[in-house]
DNA sequence: CGGCTTTGACCCGCGC
DNA sequence: GCGCGGGTCAAAGCCG
């Protein structure tokens, strides 16, 4: 299958900063009730606080109110990319495994599930093409790697590990 | 032969 | 209690 289209390696430096903004002490003050968007056209991201993605207009209470933010998830980081793509699987550098698809109700479009192949790693992804514009892919992970990226790994002088035991970290 | 997709079934929370 | 919407499981098959 066709995996890394041709100018689309900016994913992998927007997997591999979103796992540094978070484990080099959050320089953007994210939590769990945080969404960082990124826009493909400028990769400037942005930090929205009603949650953009997810509709919260039936709680009055916003954030915590919200259906997605039931106590269990409370603490788990996620962020959701919304990216111009035709090919809804995207190379971030991790090693995926599908393990589910669901066609949801607002959407024409299957919404496709991911889980990070790693064992004792829990981060999952869920990607979902975008209704109104098909030429959009909304792509949400879920979790924090609790090892390294294999692109990292590539990237990184051998025998030094700098790079890499950001990410890794000390959890 | 091992890992990954696929796909329907199952499960759980929530609203009526 | 029931139905619905959304998330996950797991068996079977595919592919390198």
């Amino acid at each position: 299958m066709a995996y890394l289209p041709t100018e689309r390696t900016d994913w992998k430096a927007i997997a591999m900063s979103m796992a540094f903004a978070h484990h080099s002490g959050r320089p953007m003050e994210m939590n769990a009730s945080d969404y960082l968007v990124y826009n493909e056209a400028s990769l400037a991201c942005q930090l929205e606080r009603p949650v953009p993605l997810m509709a919260n207009g039936s709680s009055t209470s916003g954030i915590h109110g919200s259906g997605m933010q039931t106590a269990k998830m409370e603490g788990v980081f996620r962020v959701a990319f919304r990216t111009k793509s035709e090919i809804d699987i995207l190379d971030d550098g991790f090693k995926w495994r599908k393990y589910g698809k669901k066609s949801v109700k607002s959407s024409p479009n299957p919404r496709n599930y991911y889980r990070c192949s790693t064992e004792g790693c829990a981060v999952k992804k869920r990607v979902e093409r975008d209704g109104g514009d098909p030429s959009y892919v909304i792509t949400t992970y879920e979790g924090v790697h609790n090892h390294t990226s294999p692109a990292v790994l590539y990237f990184t002088p051998k025998g030094n590990a700098s790079g890499a035991s950001l990410i890794a970290g000390d959890y």
